[in-house]
This record gives C-alpha cells, sequence and structure tokens, in this order.
RNA sequence: GCCGGGAUGGUGGAAUUGGUAGACACAAGGGACUUAAAAUCCCUCGGUAGCAAUACUGUACGGGUUCGAGUCCCGUUCCCGGUACCA
C-alpha cells in the first residue's frame, strides 16, 4: 500500500469494491423497513460525451443520494438515456451509420463515463427511450388519451423548422427562432397531433401552489406560461351582416369607450375585406411576413388599416369602425379586440396616430385626468357610461358582463395563453405514432396486442424527409377496424414525450405488464429531489408534471396516496461556465472532464464543482481552483502521518477540537438539510483538516479526539468524494466502508462551553472582547467588560443609559456623556 | 413594458436570517527548508493614517427604522434571467 495519494489507483479499486457489495441498489423488497427516498437527476441525451454541465449536475444528485444512504434512507438514484433525438439523424447522414447504431455506441461511452465518476447509480434501472419496452408504453397511453378525446389531429397554424425538417410546439420556440437549431421558426399550416394539454391549465395553475419544494422563479415561469386571465367574451354585431365579431376582455368595464375594433391580419374578416381591396391585401402581406422575423417586433411601429367594415356595439348599438391592426395576434383568444384608447396605452396610441376618437369612461377616483394626452388605465369609476354610471370598476365588470348575458351577447371567460401540445415531428428517430390511417375508418389507434408499433432501425435518413415516408414494410398495414389496406401514422412523437414520464418509469423499469407498477409508484414516487439544468423550467417540467396527471388520471397509480405532483423539491443548478461564458464548442472554452478526471482523479473534479459556487448560482472554471481541490484532498491525506505517532510535545487543546469537531458536523449536517450549500459544508470541512492539522496528538486523550476527528472528516468527506474517503477510512481502520458508515451525529457535549466570549460594542461599536462564564448574566457581564482596559476607556466619563446581551453573542453598551 | 433574482476584497464566495463583515478557497507578495527546483510549512493580504497598539472608513447609490443594518423599509442606478404588444 502506498504512503502516496495515489487517485486514479484508489479509485478503480473502490469502484470494483462497491458494485461487488451492491450498495447502491434501491430496494423493492417489502421487508425492507427503512424510509424510501427517490433523488433524481435529469437523465441525459446521450450525445457520446460527457461535459461539465453533466458533471455538475450528477455530482449534486450523488451527494445528496449518498449522504441520505448514510442517513439510514433506501434510497433509488436511477439514470437512464434520453436517446431519441435529431442529432442521432444527422449523424446518421455524415457517417453513413443507422441512428441506433450511433445512439447505442453514445450510451456505452457515456455510460463508463459516469461510472469513472463514481456515481452512485441503481445501474439495474437504467432505460434508454428508443427501446421498443420503453416507448411502448408511451403510445399506449396516447391512444388512452385519443379514446378520452385528449390526443387529437387538427390542421392547424404551426410553426415549422427547415433545417430540422419538422414542426415545433410552442414552448420550443425560444424568441422566434428553433430551441435546437436557431434558425427562424416558419408558419405552415399542416395537419397534426396534439394533445389537449389546456384541458388540465387549471391544475397545473393551481397545483403551482402545492410545489413549496420549487424554486419561486420556476413556479412564476410557469404561472406566467399558463397566463390566466379572467374576463368576459363580448359579442360584436356585424354591419349588414349576420355574423358576430367575438373578442376577449378583461375591462368589461371599459366596454362603453369602445371606439373602434382591431383585428389580426390572419383574421378571416380581414382576409375577406382584402378581396376586394388590394392596398389592404398588401398590407396584410407585410403583417405576415413580418411577425416571421422576430427581430423586428421589437421595433416594429403600431400599424394598422381600416378594413371598411363597421361592427355593432352590443349596448348602444352604435356603428365602430373596424381595422387590421399589427399587433393583434391571430394566436391569442379570438384574433380580434375591442379597443378602448381612453383607457389602454396601445389603443391610445393607434387612435393618436390614426385620428381616432377617445372616449373616457371610467374616472380616477380622486384628481383629474388628461385623457387626450395619455391612457387611463388604472380602475375608477364609470362616467357617460349609461346605465353603468357611478359603479366602480370591479362591481361594473360584473354588471356589464350580467348584462351580456342576460342579451345573449356575451359571457363571463377565462383565457389561457397556454396552448395545445403539438406532439407530432416529421422525424425519423423517435418513437411512432401509434395510429393506423384508414380511407373508410379514418385515424384509428393501433389496439394494446399489437403494441409497441416498433421503429424500424435500419433505415437511413438523407436529410431530406423522413426515410418512413419510403419504408413500405412500415407503411403499408391493414386497418384494426375494418381490416382493410391502410397507412400507419409517419410521424413520430416529440422527444418530449419520453422525458415527460421517465422519473415514474423507474421506479418499476423492467415492467412488462403495464406502464408503470401502482406499488412501486406507491413506494417511490414522486421524486423526492429533483436535479438539473434551470433551462427546462418551461418545456420538460411543465409536460412532466402534465402527463404525471394523465398518468394519474389512466388509473396507473392512486393520485391519492402518490399525489399529483411528480417532483416534490427541485433543484436548478447553474451553468457552468469558463471566462465568463457559457462553454461551448464554437467559442473553443469548453474543459473536458475526462482531461481533468485523468490530471487529478474524479475525487478531484467532484470535489471542484462542488465547492467553487453554490448549486443555483453559475460555476466559473477555474484551473487553479481544480488545483486546490486536489492539494485539500492531498491536504487530508497527510493527517494520516501525525495519527500514530510519538510526541513528546504537549497535547493540544483537546475540548477545543472536539468542539470544533462537533460544530463542523452540525454545520455539514445543516448544509445537507437545508438547500445543499456544498460549496459551505466543504469549506467547513476544510476547517476542520485546519484545525487537525494544527492539533498536537501527545496524550491518550488527544489521540483520541484526533481519531475522532479524522473519523469524522472521512465519513462526512463521502458524498463528497467517495474513492478518497473509503481509502482514509481503510487506512484509519474502520469498521466499515466510508460510504456505509452511518453519517456521524453531533455530540452536544463537546459544544458545551463553560466560559463564553462575547463580543462588547459601545454604540453598536467593536470595542473589544470579553470571555464571561456561559450564564453570566448582564451584570457579570458589564463587571468583565469594565475590567477590560481597552473597554474600559470608552466607559471612562461616560453615564450607561442602556446594556443590551445577546446571550453567547455580544454586550452592547450605550452611554453618554456624564 | 411586466415578473423574478442580484450588486460584499484582485477573484470565486461566507456571514446560524437584525448581533464580531470578508469564513473557506484562488490569485498576489514576503519568509523557511533545498546546491537548485518542485512539494510542503509559516506570515501578510478591503481602504486611509501610523513603527505600533490603535483610530477612522467600508457590503452599488441616497434616505429611514433600530442600542445595533450586508440583512428590514422607501427611493435611485446598473447587471442577469424569464416573458406576453396577451386584449
Amino acid at each position: 500500500m502506498s504512503d502516496r495519494y495515489e487517485a486514479q489507483e484508489i479509485e478503480a479499486r473502490w469502484q470494483k469494491q462497491w458494485e461487488v457489495a451492491a450498495i447502491d441498489a434501491a430496494s423493492d423488497d417489502p421487508a425492507d423497513s427503512r424510509e424510501t427516498y427517490y433523488c433524481l437527476v435529469m437523465f441525459p441525451y446521450p450525445s457520446g460525451n460527457l461535459h461539465m454541465g453533466h458533471v455538475r449536475n450528477y455530482c449534486l444528485g450523488d451527494a445528496v443520494a449518498r449522504y441520505k444512504r448514510m442517513r439510514g434512507f433506501n434510497v433509488l438514484h436511477p439514470i437512464g438515456w434520453d436517446a431519441f433525438g435529431l442529432p442521432a439523424e444527422n449523424a446518421a447522414i455524415k457517417h453513413h451509420r443507422p441512428p441506433a447504431e450511433w445512439t447505442y455506441g453514445n450510451i456505452d461511452q457515456m455510460r463508463a463515463q459516469l461510472k469513472r465518476l463514481g456515481l452512485s447509480y441503481d445501474w439495474s434501472r437504467e432505460i434508454a427511450t428508443c427501446r421498443p419496452e420503453y416507448y411502448r408504453w408511451e403510445q399506449w397511453l396516447f391512444t388512452r388519451l385519443m379514446e378520452k378525446g385528449l390526443a387529437y389531429q387538427q390542421n392547424a397554424e404551426v410553426n415549422w423548422c427547415d433545417p430540422c425538417h419538422t414542426v415545433l410546439a410552442n414552448e420550443q420556440v425560444v424568441d422566434g427562432v428553433c430551441w435546437r437549431c436557431d434558425t427562424p421558426v416558419v408558419r405552415k399550416n399542416l395537419k397534426q397531433w396534439f394533445i389537449r394539454i389546456t384541458a388540465y391549465a387549471e391544475e397545473l395553475l393551481s397545483d403551482l401552489d402545492k410545489l413549496t419544494g420549487w424554486p419561486e422563479k420556476v413556479v412564476g415561469m410557469q404561472r406566467n406560461w399558463i397566463g390566466r386571465s379572467t374576463g368576459a367574451e363580448v359579442s360584436f354585431g356585424l354591419e349588414n351582416s349576420d355574423a358576430t365579431l367575438d373578442i376577449f376582455t378583461t375591462r368589461p368595464d371599459t366596454l362603453m369607450g369602445v371606439t373602434y375594433m382591431a383585428v389580426a391580419a390572419g383574421h378571416p374578416l380581414a382576409q375577406q375585406a382584402a378581396t376586394s381591396n388590394p392596398a389592404l391585401a398588401a398590407f396584410l402581406d407585410e403583417c405576415s411576413r413580418i411577425s416571421t422575423k422576430e427581430a423586428d417586433v421589437e421595433t416594429m411601429e403600431k400599424k394598422g388599416m381600416a378594413l371598411g367594415v363597421n361592427a355593432i356595439h352590443p349596448i348602444t348599438g352604435a356603428l365602430v369602425p373596424v381595422w387590421v391592426a399589427n399587433f393583434v395576434l391571430m394566436g391569442y383568444g379570438t384574433g380580434a379586440v375591442m379597443s378602448v384608447p381612453a383607457h389602454d396605452e396601445r389603443d391610445h396610441a393607434f387612435a393618436k396616430k390614426y385620428g381616432l376618437p377617445i372616449r373616457q369612461v371610467i374616472a380616477p377616483h380622486a384628481g383629474d385626468w388628461d385623457i387626450d394626452a395619455a391612457a387611463f388605465t388604472e380602475v375608477g369609476k364609470l362616467i357617460d357610461s349609461g346605465a353603468f354610471d357611478g359603479l366602480p370598476s370591479d362591481e361594473a365588470k360584473v354588471a356589464i358582463t350580467n348584462w351580456l348575458a342576460e342579451n345573449e351577447k356575451g359571457a363571463e371567460r377565462v383565457q389561457y395563453r397556454l396552448r395545445d401540445w403539438l406532439v407530432s415531428r416529421q422525424r425519423y428517430w423517435g418513437a411512432p405514432i401509434p395510429v393506423i390511417h384508414c380511407h373508410d375508418c379514418g385515424a384509428v389507434a393501433v389496439p394494446d396486442e399489437q403494441l409497441p408499433v416498433v421503429l424500424p432501425t435500419d433505415l437511413q435518413p438523407t436529410g431530406g424527409a423522413s426515410p418512413l415516408t419510403e419504408c413500405d414494410a412500415f407503411r403499408h398495414t391493414s386497418c384494426p377496424r375494418c381490416g382493410k389496406p391502410a397507412e400507419r401514422e409517419l410521424d413520430t412523437f416529440d422527444t418530449f414525450m419520453e422525458s415527460s414520464w421517465y422519473m415514474n418509469r423507474y421506479t418499476s423499469p423492467r415492467n412488462g405488464e403495464a406502464m408503470v407498477d401502482a406499488d412501486a409508484m406507491k413506494r417511490w414516487a414522486p421524486v423526492d429531489q429533483y436535479i438539473g439544468g434551470v433551462e427546462h423550467a418551461v418545456l420538460h417540467l411543465l409536460y412532466a408534471r402534465f402527463y404525471h396527471k394523465l398518468m394519474r388520471d389512466a388509473g396507473l397509480f392512486d393520485g391519492e396516496v402518490v399525489g399529483s405532483e411528480p417532483f416534490r423539491n427541485l433543484l436548478t443548478q447553474g451553468m457552468v461556465l469558463k471566462d465568463g461564458t457559457k462553454m461551448s464548442k464554437s467559442k473553443g472554452n469548453t474543459v473536458d472532464p475526462k482531461a481533468i478526471i485523468e490530471e487529478f482523479g474524479a475525487d478531484t473534479a467532484r470535489l471542484f464543482t462542488l465547492f467553487a459556487a453554490p448549486p443555483e448560482k453559475e460555476l466559473e472554471w477555474n484551473d487553479a481552483g481544480v488545483e486546490g481541490a486536489s492539494r485539500f484532498l492531498k491536504r487530508v491525506w497527510r493527517l494520516l502521518e501525525k495519527l500514530d505517532a510519538a510526541s513528546d510535545t504537549a497535547d493540544g487543546d483537546v475540548k477545543a477540537l472536539r468542539f470544533s469537531i462537533h460544530a463542523t458536523i452540525r454545520k455539514v449536517t445543516h448544509a445537507f438539510e437545508q438547500g445543499f450549500a456544498f460549496n459551505v459544508a466543504i469549506a467547513a470541512l476544510m476547517e476542520l483538516t485546519n484545525s487537525l492539522h494544527s492539533f498536537n496528538p501527545a496524550c491518550e486523550a488527544g489521540k483520541a479526539a484526533y481519531r475522532e476527528g479524522v473519523e469524522a472528516l472521512a465519513t462526512m468527506l463521502a458524498p463528497f468524494v467517495p474513492h478518497f474517503a473509503c481509502e482514509l477510512g481503510e487506512r484509519l481502520g474502520m469498521a466499515k466502508m466510508a460510504v456505509v458508515t452511518d453519517w456521524p451525529a453531533v455530540d452536544e457535549s463537546a459544544l458545551e462551553q463553560n466560559e463564553i466570549m462575547l463580543v462588547v460594542q459601545i454604540q453598536g461599536k467593536k470595542r473589544g472582547e470579553i470571555t464571561v462564564p456561559k450564564d453570566a448574566g448582564q451584570d457579570v457581564a458589564m463587571a468583565a467588560a469594565r475590567a477590560d482596559a481597552a473597554i474600559a476607556r470608552w466607559l471612562d466619563g461616560m453615564q450607561v443609559v442602556k446594556v443590551i446581551l445577546v446571550p453567547g453573542r455580544l454586550l452592547n453598551i450605550v452611554v453618554k456623556p456624564a
């Protein structure tokens, strides 16, 4: 056994031992009485190479999982592969290898990299979403949703990404460009599959209140995304027509102030008017072009044009002109709005620009308002509103909405920003949508006994249309209902479908009977701690919450027991930066985890990523910092030298050392229980190391305390640097491997002090320190303060006005000249 | 625009939630050991004044509350995320 710290050798040895001892497996044994804990990290896309963001994510998760095991929990800590997706197809085109081969090869590589890091996963539960045993259940659920009308096919204007050759969900369009390839999306009208997430909008919104273990920021982002607003739907008549112009407003109290209407360029009314008006047609064309150019939106001027059509006010019967305006969006509400320039800033600006009338119908509760200068957008009191005059806004909203309802010209209405989830993709490397199109029966769900619809894995993508479109063996089938020749659906699922339920599948990953096992769900779900990047705050986390509810409603588990939310606590980790910016290949500022592990070992890499920043903040990569982490481990290692060394010098302060040991245990434990401030926990362990280094064990009590300290240190290091901790523990002669040793308990008696230090302040300024008996009262403390020369001089010639004693902390003396 | 979150030494970051500001580390400087280097160990390290003990000052800026404010309140500036021209 070498006396030097040889990371590579040590890490290989302990990884083998852990595997043999099977310490990372989650137990499904009903006789296991341990409390369960489910710690989950976001599974990776198998790109082939682990990057620092993964390393950070998985080191955080591993620290939590290992700590919980040491605390006696039966821990589920699984990993797998989000294995469908576009990069596999692109690689296939480039290297002329089938996507499956590329994907499975990458998985093997990345699995080896994860294992090299010493992460404590239950590898027996590993899943890959591209395997039919996995995606068949997603297909199964989809057919259930079709039965319930929650999955449907519809022609819709959708976001199309040319390079990706597919449609995108609204959530996948970020700032007008594709979330994956950054190219602007185009609007296209296509027949697509949707899942009715809007049917769950209310529950998705209200359940956000249950997520007390989530960062408020993420909850807020989801709340905004769902975008609930309450108001009224109002039906305006149209002059010389039986048709109506329906709008949604959150301010029905301002209805009497409507002076014109505005519709989106895509609104049927505008389209129709344009057929006989070339200038208008040109304007609509301009609007449709602008809307695709996202960069222009910010600077976009508010423009409009009259349609030459009049709407009829539902209450007054007055005629108001209908305009088309470039700021009205076809995709929200009804694509038309009522315009009240007096009480809406945008309408005000528009009215000023085009000389439209401004009619004030709300007055401030107090004071005057120059309605010509600016819109009054607050609530107030109704004026010039006929029967509604004098009502305050909130009452007027109800009164006007009721009037509309009674006269069948409107109703109260709740509007969401959330749109249904577009789940079909015109891609090859994805889960086939389990539908057969029959000439006579239409779109028919594939029956359970024919599931899974297996994706042929031997096709070669070319970059154009999906190769499935040319695969006759896949394409041609018979209708499950009438038996006549029929065609399979050739689109595949959005890959967010797979990642939306994997957390539940891990509870029974090999289950061939059902999507999940209800008992396993009861045992493990929901996830106690989920850890991953904040970039998934809306996309993945919203879909996963939705899916969990769908699974509950499909009767797959008991919602009363498991709950309606999949993740109890969420930790969103910050990005890993280099030179102040995100690491990326194109910037050439990446740091390869492999290189760090080869040079310093996995433990150093783990330690640095946990120590350099608090988990939720960005982590600036710093090579010197990595060396510092490595230096710390060597410094701990050298503590072994003093273990049995005979010393002829005097013993150190045993009591002070034991105080330091147990204060550290308390601090580190607290870090694990409260918010995972591992950077602070590790700093505390460094302090303990410094204390141990400056301690000189001579007598029996001193040696015992020293050993106690080093053992506690080895134990507490185990969640962070498990190989190192095990090796250290073994050399200390500890009974069990450090990673399975019980977490150390605080010895309260070691923290008791007979004498304590008090900071003494005069007028709130620190002037000295005194040592007093631990339960010293104000009089004793004052006497000690007066006895201290440095403090006494501040009291000289002064009259004590007030004394504040904070027990165990400080003594503040307020004085004034005598 | 709106909604979040921030601003603490040369740097990353601490501060038991109102009680010693700068823990721990990185960088820098000085010293010891060494033929030399590496490694290791010791010291200094917010600013100003001083040989020093020490004093004053200091947590983006301006006010306030309090015996006491990095922490609470009001206002301002800047930075970072998110987003919806959302009717």
